[in-house]
DNA sequence: TTAGGGTTAG
């Protein structure tokens, strides 16, 4: 480019423009230097294009070099160039200059004001950004939105729904509605929801958006995708990708990358290899999906296929893509090679081990057994270690019954934060293992003298496209009692093919259930009960679940998978577990 | 002395 003969000022500018929405970044830069070579300057819409880019790429210092040009040429006052700036500051976080850009506007339109919302929201300022919303002459469809978006960044779903109930934009179902219209306020509601883990909501909302005739669009997609994902629930993710497809919806790298994520994390990594492979252009997000997706469900050598095919494509690895590849060694026990890529990460590829990372290593080390590496790994770690990775070393510990090591894990554990829960499950599970009930007992007692709360144990599947959803120990599903009859018929089966409860581990989920029932009556295996009973035979199982899996429900559900010729799908907080025929994919080892 | 350039959902 640098050498053709431009010197006509809008062929720069155009030039200029283009490569800011086709080129790679770094080709605008040669390209801007070259236009100031030839004496060329910016035209106020060649700067205004660069400044939403300097924005979109949080490149700071380019934009505010960027400002002073605009000051300097003399178009401090166009509106335009002002809402540009303002929203590039608000992008960059810096708040005071958004806010001294805001001010210094002498004529405002809704546009402005929308993007002053906006930035309001994006920094947490609801009051001040609501008071703004509230004396805004005008408002538009973005306006409504933006203040959507900021009460559900918040968690108040309730003032989001309020919004959106109240926005007269949505309501109008016109010829306009019915081609694309309001998908917008709809899209917001239903990531809203999805943000704010009201999975069920969401997939309402996406209904109630059809009866109104107002056409769900791509993003639509995205959204329900990542609730199906959340929930596991594949009948759902398997109808949208159906709807996807008769839609003629357009499968890009983002939204290819939302049904990987979704086939990945309801098991079904097949499926999601296939989608992988057709896609004709693939973003890093996919790559990390894929390779994420094939190492928690067990397939950790084709997790490092993949990393090597990713490689051989010229794409550049980054810290999640290390993640995904060392934690996918460590799911199945490839010690070597995670130790070469974890050396290697920096060396070779420029990212700088971040704390996910240790902790992948330490629980990579920990479960092989090599416990002294993974607590040298601990001490030399540039980073203080967190609740992850000190209750990585005492899962290690627990498996390979190192009980000196141990008390110095669990010391620890107790000098973190005294306010989080997860440490005093660590805690809890550890002495529970040890039969040392006392001592769970007091710590189940502090973390009710400290109003600490454990996440409950809690298990879902997915029947007929309904998500039903068990707590261990005090289920209100409608047909409980049968389920708990099923249960004591499947206790009896398990006994008879030599299973012992453990009950060691009882206190993983519960605390007040008499222990022997309440093994037995774990949310997973509750779900897996209720799969069993209302499917037809040879049908396969699919439970989620949001902690991990007891190694009792493990072995109970190695065994169900024999007795009764069923596939039982596990996902557990940490990675599948795929059991068939009395064993699992994990090869007992997670 | 054209128009074009700015805000909201993944």
């Amino acid at each position: 480019m640098r050498n053709l003969p431009i010197c006509i000022p809008s062929l720069w500018n155009s030039a200029v423009r283009l490569s800011l929405d086709s080129g790679p970044w770094p080709d605008f830069v040669g390209l801007y230097s070259g236009m100031l070579r030839d004496s060329v300057l910016p035209s106020k819409v060649t700067l205004s294009s660069i400044v939403r880019s300097c924005a979109a790429h949080g490149a700071a210092q380019l934009g505010e070099s960027f400002h002073c040009q605009i000051f300097k040429m003399g178009f401090r006052l166009d509106v335009i160039l002002q809402t540009g700036l303002l929203d590039f500051y608000g992008k960059v976080g810096d708040l005071r200059c958004a806010r001294k850009m805001f001010a210094e506007m002498l004529q405002r339109d809704v546009v402005a004001d929308n993007a002053m919302v906006s930035v309001l929201s994006k920094h947490g300022c609801v009051e001040e950004a609501r008071d703004l919303f509230d004396n805004m002459p005008q408002r538009n469809s973005a306006s409504w939105n933006s203040m959507i978006t900021c009460y559900c960044k918040l968690g108040d779903i309730g003032s989001a729904h309020s919004m959106f109930d109240a926005n007269p934009v949505k309501d109008v179902v016109s010829w306009n509605a019915m081609i694309d219209g309001n998908s917008v306020t709809w899209n917001t509601m239903i990531s809203g929801y999805v943000q704010c883990k009201e999975f069920g909501k969401a997939i309402a909302t996406f209904q109630e958006m059809r009866l109104e005739n107002v056409k769900p669009t791509e993003v639509t997609m995205i959204s329900l995708l990542s609730a199906c994902a959340h929930l596991g629930a594949l009948d759902m993710g398997e109808w949208i990708h159906d709807y996807i497809r008769r839609k003629r919806l357009k499968i890009d790298a983002v939204l290819g990358n939302a049904l990987i994520d979704m086939y990945s994390k309801c098991g079904s990594i097949e499926a999601a290899c296939d989608v992988f492979n057709r896609l004709p252009v693939k973003n890093i997000f996919c790559w990390n999906s894929i390779i994420a997706g094939l190492g928690t469900n067990g397939y950790g050598e084709k997790a490092i296929d993949l990393f090597a095919l990713m490689l051989e494509e010229g794409l550049k690895p980054d810290g999640v893509t290390f993640v995904g590849l060392l934690s996918g060694c460590s799911h199945s026990g490839l010690v070597s090679a995670g130790r070469r890529y974890f050396s290697e990460m920096h060396d070779i590829y420029g990212v700088t081990p971040a704390i996910e990372h240790y902790g992948c290593m330490i629980d990579l080390l920990g479960r092989a057994g090599l416990l002294k590496e993974a607590v040298e790994l601990v001490k030399t770690m540039p980073m203080k270690p967190n609740a992850q990775v000190w209750g990585s070393l005492l899962r290690a510990c627990q498996i390979h019954k190192d009980t000196e090591l141990s008390k110095h894990v669990v010391q620890n554990l107790l000098d973190l934060d005294p306010r989080d829960g997860g440490n005093y499950v660590y805690l809890s599970n550890f002495y529970a293992s040890l039969s040392r009930w006392d001592e769970v007992n007091v710590c189940r007692k502090v973390m009710i003298d400290r109003g600490v709360h454990k996440e409950p144990g809690c298990s879902s599947i997915e029947l007929d496209g309904i998500v039903h959803e068990f707590v261990a120990g005090h289920s209100r599903h409608l047909q409980i009692m049968q389920i708990n009859l099923f249960l004591d018929e499947i206790a009896k089966k398990l006994k008879e093919h030599g299973h012992e409860s453990n009950r060691a581990l009882v206190l993983h989920d519960i605390e007040d259930e008499e222990k022997e029932t309440a093994v037995s009556y774990h949310s997973e295996r509750i779900a897996v009960a209720f799969g069993l009973m209302s499917t037809p035979p040879g049908k396969t199982i699919r439970v989620v679940k949001n902690l991990r899996t007891c190694s009792d429900c493990h072995s109970a559900l190695k065994i169900i998978s024999n007795v009764y010729k069923r596939e039982i799908i596990v996902r557990d907080r940490k990675r599948f577990h795929h059991f068939k025929d009395g064993c699992c994919s994990c090869r007992d080892y997670w």
